[in-house]
DNA sequence: CTGAAAGCGCTTACAG
DNA sequence: CTGAAAGCGCTTACAG
C-alpha cells in the first residue's frame, strides 16, 4: 500500500491520519516503552491498517542500533551437511525473531575474510560462522567491532570465539567399536586430503582407536572423488573389508564407486559415515552413521550469540544403525 | 577498529582527520558522484585507512534507498535441488554486489507470505521465490512496494511476475523417448501427491506421450516416501520395468527402496529423473537425468530484478545418459 | 573542486 | 499519557 502521492506509508503518515503523534504511533507499534492510552491505541491501529503501514527497518535499524539480521557464513553451502545445519540456524534465528543473510566461502579464506567484512559492514547484529579456513579467526573481526560471533563445526580452537562442535571422539569410538563387532579386525578410514578440522580430529581419534591395525585412504570431500577412488582401488583389488567414512559425501561417494565395481556394500565393504546428515537414511544401501545432532549444535552456537557464555559441552552423535555396517534393516 | 571513545568511526570522524568534509569523503568512499582532487582523495583514503572505517551500509539504506539485499523464498531448503539453486542465486547477486537475505517456506503458503512481509519490512532491492504454493501470489506485495520480483522453478503463471523454469515439456519427451529406446513399452511415472506446479505439469506430458501405455505411480517428495512406495510395491510383484521419476529426490528414494528389496536397478528396474541437481551423478548406480540448467535459470532470475523485461525463453534440460536407464557407464 | 546543511524514517530522552 | 524535537550515519542537491 502507499499513500495517493505513490510513496511508501511513514509512520509520519500514520501519526497524522491518527491525529496523534510519532513517538505514540512508535509506542503502539513496538509495544513500548511508554505506555499509551487505550483509546488512542485504537486510533492508531486502525490508521495503520488503513493506510497499509508497514514499519521500515531500515530506519529502525540506524535508530536503534539493531537490524534484526544474523550472517551466517558457509563453508561450503552444496554439501547437504552443511545445508542441513544451515536449516537449522534460519530456524534457530527465527525463534529470536531474527533473520539470516547467508553466504558461501567456497572453502576459501579469502572469500569468508570478504564475507564477514561485508556482513559487518551490513550491521548484523552477530555472525555464525562454519569456517572454511580455521587457520583465519575471521571472527576476531566482530570482536573488534562488538558483534557477537560463534563458530559452528569448525573454528579456531585457540580463539575468543566459541566452537560449537559434536563430541567427534566418541562418535569416531563408537564407529570403529561396531564395525569390529561385525568381526572386522582391519578398519580402515577414508579422510580428506589433509587432517584439518574436526575431520583431521576424526582421523586422529581413529588411528589412536586402530592402533597400527588399519589402512588410511584419502580423497577429497566430493562424491566424485570418493568415487573415483574405490574405482581405482578396486582395479587393484585393494578395497578394505570395513571403511569409517570422514563425511557423509565421502561415504556416499564410496556407496556409487562401490556400485559401479560391482562391489556389494556390506558384504565386500562394510562402511559406516560419521556425519550422519539426513540425506544418509535414503542411500543404496542405507548408511550406518553416528548422527551429528545439528539441530541442537545450531540452537547452542545461535544462543551463544543472544547469552554470551563459553562454548557448551559437545553434544554426542549417536550410532544409528542402518545397512550399511552389515546390519539386518529393520522393516 | 574503533575511535578510541569505541564507538564506531563513522563518516565524520574520516572527514575530520583528512581535515575535509562528510561530503567529499563520501565522495571517495563512492568513487563519485562529484569529482575529487587526486591530493584531498589520498588524504581521505589515508584517513579511512587508518582509522579502520568501514561504511554503515544501513545509514547508506537509508538515505539512498538501495540496501544492497535481495531475498530470496525457498519452498524446501533441504532438499538439494533447491538448494544448488540457491547457491546458485546468491553467485548471480554476487554478481551485482547484492547480499542474500534467505527464507525457508516449508512448503507453507503461511510461512511463505510472512517471510515476503519480513523482507519487504527490510527494505529489500529485490525478491526472488521458489514458490512454495503457486496459488498465492505474493510477489504481488512485492509490486505494491515497488520491489522488483522473480519467481523461480515455480509461481503463479496468470500473474505479472515473470515465472522461470525450464523447459520441462521437452525433458518428459526426451526421458520418455530414451526408456523407450531401451526397449521399453511401458514407462511408469513417479508423480507427487498431487499435480500443482512445474512437477503437475511433468506429469501431464507423460500422459500426453505414453497415452494408455504407463502406470501412473504416487507418493510424497521425500526420499523417504518414494522409498516406501518401492518396497511397498516389491511385496506384491509390481514394482514397473521402466520409470521416469518426477524429482531427484524421489528418484534416490526408488534406488534405496529398490535396493533394499533386492530388485536390481537398471536391470529389473529402469530409472530416469527429471531434475539432475548435483547429487544425481553419484547414487547407486548414477541416475540418468534431464539436467535442468539451474545456474542458468538462476541467472534469468536474477537479471530480471535489475532489467525489467518479460519472463525470457525457458532454457532445455538435456538428457544426461548414466547408469540407472540402461546405458553402459562410461569409464 | 569543496563545504554547509537538509533529510531518509525511525526511536527515545525530555518536558509537560 | 502525549508531543516537540534531537539524532542515528549516511547522500546529495545547492551554493560557492
Amino acid at each position: 500500500m502507499s499513500t495517493p502521492a505513490g510513496r511508501p506509508v511513514t509512520l509520519a503518515d500514520v501519526a497524522r491520519r491518527a491525529g496523534t503523534s510519532t513517538a505514540v504511533v512508535s509506542y503502539v507499534m513496538n509495544d513500548g516503552p511508554r505506555p499509551v492510552a487505550p483509546a488512542t491505541r485504537e486510533r492508531v491501529l486502525a490508521a495503520a491498517a488503513e493506510l497499509g503501514y508497514r514499519p521500515n527497518r531500515i530506519a529502525r535499524a540506524l535508530r536503534s542500533r539493531v537490524t534484526g539480521v544474523v550472517g551466517l557464513v558457509l563453508a561450503d553451502a552444496l554439501n547437504p551437511y552443511f545445508g542441513a545445519l544451515a536449516r537449522h540456524v534460519e530456524r534457530a534465528l527465527a525463534g529470536h525473531g531474527r533473520l539470516m543473510l547467508i553466504g558461501n566461502a567456497d572453502y576459501s579464506a579469502e572469500r569468508q575474510r570478504h564475507l564477514v567484512e561485508r556482513f559487518l559492514a551490513a550491521q548484523v547484529d552477530g555472525l555464525v560462522i562454519t569456517a572454511a579456513d580455521a587457520d583465519d579467526d575471521v571472527a576476531a573481526m566482530a570482536r573488534t567491532a562488538g558483534v557477537p560471533a560463534a563458530y559452528l563445526h569448525n573454528g579456531p580452537a585457540a580463539g575468543q570465539t566459541p566452537v560449537v562442535a559434536a563430541d567427534n571422539e566418541h562418535a569416531v569410538e563408537e564407529a570403529v567399536a561396531h564395525l569390529r563387532a561385525h568381526g572386522h579386525r582391519d578398519v580402515a578410514f577414508l579422510a580428506g586430503p589433509r587432517d584439518t578440522g574436526p575431520v583431521g580430529r576424526r582421523r586422529q581419534v581413529w588411528r589412536a582407536a586402530t592402533g597400527d591395525g588399519g589402512t588410511l585412504l584419502r580423497s577429497g570431500y566430493s562424491r566424485a572423488e570418493a568415487d573415483a577412488l574405490i574405482r581405482r582401488l578396486a582395479a587393484t583389488g585393494d578395497v578394505p573389508r570395513a571403511l569409517v567414512a570422514a563425511t557423509d559425501e565421502q561415504a556416499i561417494g564410496v556407496l556409487s564407486g562401490a556400485c559401479a565395481a560391482g562391489l556389494p556394500v556390506p558384504g565386500r565393504v562394510a562402511v559406516v559415515s560419521l556425519d550422519g546428515s539426513p540425506d544418509s537414511a535414503h542411500t543404496a544401501p542405507a548408511l550406518t552413521v553416528t548422527g551429528q545432532p545439528l539441530e541442537t549444535m545450531a540452537r547452542q552456537a545461535v544462543d551463544l550469540l543472544f547469552t554470551p557464555s563459553a562454548s557448551p559441552a559437545a553434544p554426542r552423535a549417536p550410532l544409528i544403525r542402518r545397512r550399511s555396517c552389515g546390519c539386518e534393516e529393520p522393516r
